[in-house]
Parts: C-alpha cells; sequence; structure tokens
RNA sequence: GGGAGAGUAGCUCAAUCGGUAGAGCAUCGGCCUUUUAAGCCGCAGGUUCAGAGUUCAAGUCUCUGCUCUCCUACCA
C-alpha cells in the first residue's frame, strides 16, 4: 500500500528521534502535573526574583567584564518545576529557540519554549522534528514571557508517542461531521468541546449513582440476553447462542427483572441499563442507548417524582457549574433556543388537564374527540374499516395536539394517563368506571422531548396475566410480534411484589440537555454509523 | 419511508454561462533566541465520492450507486 508523502515525513521524523537514541513511543512517567493545575503553580514573585537575579549578573559583568564568575551575584531560582504531558497543537520553531502549544483533558493549550541554550542538547534536537500532534513530556521552571503568557521553560524534553496523521486545520478544527463520528479520536484532539461533553456525560453518571446510593438504592446488573425481550415494545435485535442452540434476543428494557429483585426482597434497586432497539434512528435515537431505571418498594409514582425532580436538579447544577457551564445556579441553562429553569418546581398537569386545555373538551367526550379527529384529518378507522378503538382516538390528540402546548422551558410531569397505555402500570383506584379509566403513571417532558415516565408498578398478577393477554391480541399483528407474554413474570408476581414505584429515565437525553447538544450523537462517544462501501 | 442539501489538496473552503482545478493553513527546503493562527523567501501537493451518459470540451449538465447533514414521518 502506498503511504502518503505526509505520512512518509512523519515516519522519517519518528527516525529522526531513534536516532537520537530516544524511544519515540514512550514510557512510564510519574509525577506529571495536568496542564490546568501547571498553568494555575506559576508564581510571580519567584519568576520576578529569578529574572532580577540575571539582570544584575548580567550588569555585573557589564560593569567588570574581566570578573570572575565566583564573584558574580549568584543566581536566585525558586521558580516552580513541573512536568507535563500533551499533544503539540502548534510549533513555532524560531530557529534557535522553539514555541511549542501542547493540549490535553484539562487545557485547550500551553505554552512550552524549547531554547538552544537551556534545554538539553537531545531534547532540543527533539523539539525540531516534532511534528503536530505527537505527545510529548516536558520538564523545567515556569516562567512568564514578555507578552504575559504562563510558560515552561524547558529543561528536559522527551517523546510520549508519535502521530504519523496529518493533523486537521489549525484554527477551523475537524468541521466534517461524519468523520468527527467516524474518528471520534480525531475530533477530540481537534475539538475539545468534544471531550468536555463525554466527561461531562460520565461525572452526570457518577454524580447519578450518588444521589441514588445516598438514598439507599443499591446498583444491579440484570441480563442483557434474554429468551423474551420484554418491558417494552420495541422490535428486538436477534442473536443466537451456539451450546444451547438458542435464539436470542437483546434487552429492550430492564424492567422485568428489576421487579424480581423487588420480589426477591431487594427494597431499593436501579440499574443502568444499556438498551438496544431494532428501530429507526435521528437525532434523539440511537440503537443503542442508555437508561436508568429504578425501583422503589413501597414507593408510588410520586416518590418517584420526588426523586426524578431532585435528581434532574442536581445534576443540572452540577452542569451548571462545570467550566462552560455559564452559570452558578441551574435557573438559566441553555438548550438551543431556550433557557431552561431547573431550579424553580417543576411543572404538573395531568394528562386529562393537559388535554381539555389544548382541545376544550374532556377525554371522557369521546364523540367530540372523534369529531376532533375527523376534522383535523388523523385516522379513525384501521386498514379493515373497523373503528379505532377509542383510547387511540385520544391519544392521537394528546400526542399531535396537546403535547405541544408543555412548555418546553420548563420541566413538565404529565400526570394520570390512561390505564390501556400503560400495560404495566397500577390502575388508578377510583377510575374504574370512568370512560377512559386512568393508570398511576406520568411522563416528564423537557426541551420538547420526552424524558422518561414513572409508575406506581402493577404487582397483581391476574391483572398483569390479563394486561399481557390484551397486549398479545394487540392492535396488529405484526406489533403484537414484538410483544412477549412472559410467564414466569406473573409467576414472580404470585410470589408477592411490594407496591412500589418505578421510574426510567433517558440518560442520554438527559446529557443532551445538561450538554446543549441537539443530536444523541454529540453526547455518545461512537455513535451508530452505517459502514462505508469500502 | 418522503423531501431538500452536501461530498474538490492532509485540513478549512473557492472555482461566474459547460472552456487550462485555486487560496489559506499544514507539509517540505532556507533564515531567525520572547513567539502566540509567529514572520520572511522558495518548492511541492489533485482518481473533483464511485460508475455510466450527453458534449469538441464535464468539478459544473443527465442517470445510477455510496456516505453524511437538515427537515419530515415512523417508533417508546
Amino acid at each position: 500500500m502506498d503511504i502518503h508523502h505526509l505520512e512518509q515525513q512523519r515516519r522519517d521524523n519518528r527516525d529522526a528521534v531513534i536516532a537520537l537514541g530516544m524511544l519515540p513511543y514512550g514510557e512510564r512517567t510519574d509525577d506529571l502535573v495536568t496542564l490546568a493545575d501547571a498553568h494555575a503553580l506559576y508564581n510571580e514573585d519567584a519568576d520576578k526574583a529569578n529574572k532580577e537575579s540575571n539582570q544584575a549578573r548580567k550588569q555585573a559583568k557589564r560593569d567588570n567584564p574581566d570578573i570572575a564568575d565566583a564573584d558574580l551575584p549568584a543566581i536566585v531560582d525558586d521558580r516552580p518545576r513541573v512536568k507535563v504531558a500533551g499533544r503539540v497543537m502548534l510549533h513555532r520553531d524560531n530557529g534557535k529557540l522553539i514555541w511549542l502549544n501542547l493540549r490535553d483533558h484539562t487545557r485547550d493549550t500551553f505554552q512550552i519554549a524549547a531554547s538552544k541554550r537551556d534545554c538539553d542538547e537531545n531534547g532540543f534536537k527533539l523539539a525540531k522534528v516534532l511534528d503536530g500532534g505527537d505527545l510529548v513530556i516536558a520538564e523545567g521552571p515556569l516562567t512568564m514571557t514578555n507578552t504575559g503568557e504562563v510558560t515552561c521553560w524547558v529543561d528536559t524534553l522527551i517523546p510520549a508517542s508519535k502521530c504519523l496523521v496529518p493533523p486537521p486545520e489549525k484554527h477551523a478544527g475537524l468541521q466534517d461531521t461524519e468523520r468527527r463520528y467516524r474518528q471520534r479520536y480525531m475530533d477530540m484532539w481537534a475539538n475539545p468541546d468534544t471531550t468536555r461533553v463525554l466527561i461531562l456525560r460520565s461525572k452526570m453518571m457518577s454524580a447519578m449513582r450518588r444521589f441514588l446510593e445516598r438514598q439507599d438504592f443499591i446498583e444491579v446488573e440484570t441480563p442483557v440476553l434474554q429468551v423474551q425481550a420484554g418491558g417494552a415494545a420495541a422490535r428486538p435485535f436477534m442473536t443466537h447462542m451456539n451450546a444451547l442452540s438458542l435464539d436470542l434476543s437483546l434487552r429492550i428494557a430492564p424492567e422485568l427483572y428489576l421487579k424480581r429483585l423487588l420480589v426477591g426482597g431487594m427494597p431499593r434497586v436501579f440499574e443502568v441499563s444499556r438498551n438496544f432497539r431494532n428501530e429507526g434512528l435521528d437525532k434523539s435515537h440511537n440503537p443503542e442507548f442508555t437508561s436508568l431505571e429504578v425501583y422503589q418498594a413501597y414507593g408510588n409514582y410520586e416518590t418517584m417524582m420526588e426523586l426524578t425532580e431532585g435528581l434532574i436538579r442536581e445534576l443540572a447544577q452540577l452542569a451548571a457549574s462545570e467550566p462552560g457551564g455559564g452559570g452558578e445556579d441551574a435557573s438559566a441553562m441553555p438548550f438551543g433556543n431556550l433557557v431552561i429553569d431547573y431550579a424553580a418546581p417543576f411543572e404538573k398537569i395531568t394528562y386529562a388537564e393537559l388535554f381539555e386545555k389544548a382541545l376544550g373538551f374532556s377525554i371522557d367526550e369521546i364523540d367530540k374527540a372523534r369529531a376532533e379527529c375527523e376534522k383535523r384529518g388523523f385516522k379513525t378507522k384501521s386498514k379493515d374499516g373497523t373503528a379505532i378503538d377509542d383510547i387511540f382516538i385520544i391519544n392521537e390528540l394528546f400526542e399531535e395536539v396537546a403535547e405541544h402546548m408543555i412548555d418546553p422551558a420548563r420541566p413538565t410531569f404529565v400526570m394520570d394517563y390512561p390505564a390501556s397505555l400503560s400495560p404495566l402500570t397500577r390502575p388508578k383506584p377510583g377510575t374504574e368506571n370512568n370512560a377512559v379509566p386512568l393508570a398511576d403513571r406520568w411522563d416528564i417532558f423537557i426541551g420538547g422531548m420526552e424524558i422518561g415516565p414513572a409508575y406506581t408498578e402493577l404487582n397483581d398478577p391476574d391483572i398483569q396475566e390479563e394486561k399481557f393477554r390484551e397486549q398479545l391480541a394487540g392492535v396488529d399483528d405484526e406489533e403484537s410480534t414484538f410483544r412477549t407474554f412472559d410467564e414466569d413474570f406473573v409467576n414472580a408476581l404470585k410470589v408477592g411484589m411490594p407496591p412500589a414505584g418505578g421510574l426510567g429515565l433517558g440518560m442520554d437525553r438527559i446529557v443532551m440537555l445538561m450538554a446543549n447538544q441537539r443530536s444523541i450523537r454529540d453526547v455518545l462517544p461512537f455513535p451508530m454509523m452505517k459502514p462505508t462501501a469500502d
């Protein structure tokens, strides 16, 4: 295979490093400080004292050119010394003085200078043949340049790793979105914001765990490989297990296993679950995504509401306090054109209230709902001509009309969904005889996105079994193939599951909100990309 | 699934009505000990996403394919 001439030049420079007797790919190095810490360590008094003592020495030599070295004023050097590692971003060679700008995850740019006079001989020769993108380790005192930039005045320079790939444009960075996603390492090198978002994601996941553990929730891990993917209505990915000659699905939700743990006696559990859904992908959907599911024995959907509001507010405060988060508190977090307030109490409205506010009549008035659907041109009959169930008429209007009434700038809980839309939810007592019976379920909407639902969990095995059957009888055949009847789960409920609140939150979407990223791809290190033809 | 747009040097982008494919940065050679997107001088760098067609002539027009982006629809 032909090697591009730009790569060949870099290979030649690597050979030059080897010729210096250095290891081009480096070795273990202790006592490194980050570039941000190094920058902060600069001491102005020590730097001034050093400069003045140098001046005094020069002056003494000018006054008396024959003076013996021993009689010259001593050089004072109490400047802090640092050992740093970073990637070479800029390389300015002034001949006998070489300026390098380094980057690491803590600081976009940190200047080091290798001068022929003060740097070790091999280090200076190395600085001569460094390419943009190389990793280096530099050691030396901190000083300030005439133009006021804190600089490590290098006395020891060694290679840490060779970069054989030509760097992106030094000012514009890497713009090509496709390459940014496919070669994330290039993106992270060129665009430090990418790294910041991914680090924020990690910090948020960690803060989320601390929040839950503080309240005595324990983290568990349940199967990804499942005989029957359950807990949600979604098309699963299929795979095959050779040892048991068994077709398996990748999980679409952890719910049914987490509830089994409640049956077994774990009172408060959560799982950070990678879920896999064999469906479309767009700005807010990746085929594999991360949800947080939480179950609390003896809680209900209101318990989950309090927990969710506290969790999201805490995550918002964390994001706001990060560099570039733009604020002390979480009352004005930017998301696209919106400014979202996480500090104020979240909005709460019931499904029925929101429906009536948007449509002008009650969810129990089916005739008006059908008329409204006809008026708006929504379909009211299925393909074979039979009328669509009342509840789907209501929900069509809700999703198409009422959901848009929610203020995207205010986190909003929509409560008390129709029971028939929530098969794993406990029916709301006292609404059984309504035209539209309700269930203890809410959904939270932020920034125009649905972030997740919570329920008072259904723990009556007979109702659960009936709901499974209803669902399997389902609206149409294609959909019912993705719904399952989990007999063992019904058996678990027969053993007795405590009343409980359950919660599912789309963590990717929460990171999108907190990091002000409009695409799920920007909060995933490696989003799903179709392979290229070659 | 539907619609719109994009793909040109390592990177960021130009190229008028179809008429010799260009710039900046990076690289390479030379000079330079306080630069900051360093500076000055010089050189080089191309399968214009792939394939077919129209034409005297295609980066440009037509068709097919690939990938991406945006909008829209679907899906919890």
